[in-house]
DNA sequence: TTTCTTGCAAACACTTTGCATGCGG
DNA sequence: CCGCATGCAAAGTGTTTGCAAGAAA
């Protein structure tokens, strides 16, 4: 799914050139599975390829976005994450450190289906989020009241 | 619900001071159907209260949200809008105007149920976005391919 | 009175844009 | 070779912050 051909061809099939920059961005994100920022990509992908600029790993993402590649979801904190997940799934998100996990459930296909007839009309996307705190800040924040 | 009197109050009781400028950006944003963005509340305010500042409708807004009243979304562009509706429901949100509206299907409760049984947690939050175009932006989209 | 809040302006941080250079097809 | 893509730096934009003045309790 994620291999340099693939992609290569995923981007000449919508019309766009498939450079260097583009495909090491393409990869990272693509075999991630913690929603990494723009800033982590960025920092990844330097390591491989130095000269890569900001706005670079700025105008892939949108790119993979439009070609369906990634989903984008915005965060209150105007920080964007980038789920290369794009199928109906539940995002956890740890509303103390904002880490997010994929939830995968049988279920929610049901629900999907489900809503999408009731709604009488075929959506283009979708995004379910569930906030919590993720153990690790739970634990955190306990230590924190009894100190 | 969104009555002077009961806002006041609800500021009081979780330790906040309950100024004219507070109350009456709560009754604009509570009572608005539309999931505004903090500039569009921002505008509204200042008919009625001409000398308030922006800075203080963003700290409002984290306010309400902060205690409960309000749902801040998030999304890619960077604008948060506000939901006055914290409690389980599917937005409806056009990916070319960003118009927002709430549906509240009777499935939801049930099946969202049934999702929080098997993560074995419970949520402190959550966030159900379906996107779509809507009418207007359809059309519109219709008749710039036509031209 | 005392502490919290406001309003203004400046600062912020992420992201986008303009443009000359470079490279893919 | 032609035209899209890159890299750099500068600009943009919604939002946050610092601080003096003001108001709630």
């Amino acid at each position: 799914m994620e291999s340099k051909e693939r992609i290569m061809e995923e981007f000449r099939r919508k019309g766009f050139r498939a450079t260097p920059q583009r495909i090491v961005i393409a990869q990272i994100v693509l075999k991630s599975k913690d929603h990494p920022t723009a800033e982590q990509i960025y920092q990844a992908v330097k390591k491989k390829y130095p000269t890569l600029s900001p706005a670079t790993v700025y105008q892939t993402l949108h790119l993979l976005t439009e070609i369906g590649l990634l989903q984008e979801l915005g965060f209150s904190d105007r920080v964007s994450r980038y789920d290369p997940n794009a199928s109906p799934h539940i995002n956890i998100i740890c509303r103390n450190c904002g880490k997010i996990q994929d939830y995968q459930a049988e279920s929610i296909k049901g629900l999907w289906s489900q809503i999408i007839m009731e709604l009488g009309f075929k959506p283009i996307g979708q995004r379910l989020d569930i906030y919590r705190h993720c153990d690790q800040c739970q634990a955190n924040m306990h230590n924190n009241q009894v100190l």
